[in-house]
DNA sequence: CTGTTCTCCTGTGGGC
DNA sequence: TGCCCACAGGAGAACA
């Protein structure tokens, strides 16, 4: 399940496996991810170069001159860099293969379908996708004043509010649980009971969270490039994640499970108020 | 605006 | 061993 610090890690790989390199054929197996990809997506790429590969929340954007291709990769979805010349055979969910002159493959799978590309032309903020992100949580625009600010007339619980995408991009699930616990905030608490203060520390353990796994993540950068299939991803060790009834790194009581918007939230009673 | 629910999809794992 | 089914989960869409 790709989150924020898993997409920096593919893009950092997928960069120093295609930049410069040109599109020279393009091949989707099956359309329906998401949204349908367009009728015009292959024609669309032949003959681009790749500039650059941008992040922006979960999204990819490969800059191709005038166009950009928009990629998310949902819950399942990858992106491997293979040897156009020793191409593995294609298996179940391999979509889009996108082949460079450089020699280089880039083979899209993915099962659930959650993904989605695009290709746009144009201002990033015209984009639906794209014009209604919050702030990136690893820049400067991302404080505890910002949290404060765009929470207070939201009762919903704050780990909500921090899965929105307009009030900060890429903190999924497992990052909301985490930083919450780091900040000592419990999940069901109020948006806008939560101090300024208390939304400070929250925002700088957001960051900390995320740069720890994307450090993680940048272990397996290597095997990804190589990229003879499985992308192998850092598993953090979680303060509470996936740990509901264990015991609490921090105080030993048993944490416990809660559910919000059908996401599971797992907490410590004692450590989070 | 805010909040809530629905939806997309398939692999996995628990229960029996 | 095999079958059934709940569950997982990002995030847009639709609706109250």
């Amino acid at each position: 399940m790709p989150e924020l610090p898993e997409v920096e890690t593919v893009r950092r790989g997928l960069s120093s496996a295609t930049l410069g390199a040109t599109v020279s054929a393009v091949t989707v197996r099956d359309r329906r991810l998401r949204w349908a990809i367009a009728r015009d997506f292959e024609a669309s790429l032949i003959g681009n170069s790749i500039n650059s590969i941008e992040r922006r929340s979960k999204y990819l954007l490969f800059r191709l001159g005038e166009k950009t291709l928009l990629a998310h990769l949902g819950m399942t979805g990858s992106f491997v860099a293979l040897p156009t010349q020793n191409l593995p055979a294609v298996k179940a969910h391999d979509h889009v293969d996108i082949v460079l002159d450089s020699g280089i493959t880039l083979r899209y799978n993915d099962p659930r379908r959650f993904g989605s590309m695009h290709v746009f032309s144009g201002d990033d903020m015209a984009q639906p996708l794209l014009k209604h992100l919050g702030p990136e949580p690893l820049t400067a625009a991302l404080t505890g004043e910002h949290l404060f600010e765009v929470t207070r007339r939201r009762s919903c619980a704050v780990k909500l509010a921090l899965m929105d995408n307009s009030v900060v991009v890429g903190v999924g699930n497992i990052y909301a649980n985490e930083s919450l616990f780091r900040a000592g905030i419990h999940p069901s608490r109020a948006a806008n009971r939560v101090s300024l203060a208390r939304y400070e520390t929250l925002a700088s353990e957001i960051k900390a969270v995320l740069s720890e796994a994307i450090a993680a993540g940048g272990s397996t950068l290597r095997d990804f490039v190589n990229a003879s299939g499985e992308p192998g991803y850092f598993q953090l060790d979680y303060f509470v994640y996936g740990r509901d009834g264990e015991a609490c790194r921090r105080c030993e009581a048993p944490l416990k499970l809660t559910r919000h918007g059908g996401r599971a939230t797992v907490y410590c009673r004692s450590c989070q108020r």
